[in-house]
DNA sequence: AATGATAACAACCGCCTGTGT
DNA sequence: TACACAGGCGGTTGTTATCAT
């Protein structure tokens, strides 16, 4: 030995012990400094590894299951409006984590290329410029979300600045094919088999 | 019943960013 | 200002369960 020991974290699926360690840990100490928790609530686990569990699993709230046509809708809109950015989206989905949403994406979509996303993302002007990069207003989530809004589940953590006025039009053109999908989300098969293409 | 394909889920890895010193 | 570190995020992989043949 040198001296200089490395630490060698436990990797691989949790078990209940250790579940119940962390439970207990962020239940006294509260969540954040996941460096500490992994130092001091004894799991050999790196602060990531126990930040990952917690979000992921342990945290209360979380739902588990199927997705629920609305919350596919939701999904779908907020992918074509973000992109990847699966921790937004995730703040739109109560109960639900951005790897759950990232995972359900990947195993339903993956394999599906969308028909109007270029469309929708990238619609060319008459001169042929394209337009610029969607700002999203808190405006145009609402109005996006509005088919899916039940109760105050869904209150939203909107953050963003207004969005630029001349986006006004072309969001309201936008929402409009969102509001398409969001009526062929009831009907699985019209949404995989319209809206959709498989690729090869 | 056996086997291969696919779906679903859990977890790790690497990169990026924010923050403290 | 530069650096180190922790935390967050998205991509990816591995494992298990389920279904079809």
């Amino acid at each position: 030995m040198d001296g200089k020991e490395v630490q060698e974290w436990r990797k691989g699926p949790w078990t209940v012990e250790e579940d119940k360690l962390l439970c207990e840990y962020v239940k006294v100490h509260g969540e954040g400094r996941w460096t500490s928790v992994a130092i001091g609530s004894g799991l050999n686990r790196t602060g990531k590894s126990c930040r990952l569990r917690w979000v992921n699993y342990l945290r209360p709230g979380l739902k588990r299951g199927h997705f629920t046509p609305q919350e596919e809708g939701i999904v779908i809109e907020l992918h074509a409006l973000w992109g990847n950015k699966w921790s937004t989206i995730a703040r739109y989905l109560p109960g639900r984590t951005d790897n759950e949403i990232k995972n359900y994406w990947r195993t339903h979509f993956k394999k599906m290329k969308p028909k109007r996303k270029a469309e929708i993302i990238a619609p060319k002007t008459d001169n042929n410029k394209t337009l610029p990069p969607i700002t999203t207003s808190e405006e145009h989530v609402k109005e996006l979300m509005k088919p899916y809004e039940r109760d105050n589940d869904l209150a939203m953590l909107f953050t963003e600045p207004a969005a630029m006025e001349d986006e006004q039009s072309y969001l309201s053109m936008v929402y409009q094919d969102f509001v398409i999908v969001a009526d062929a989300v009831e009907e699985e098969e019209s949404l995989w088999g319209g809206l959709w293409e498989v690729s090869e």
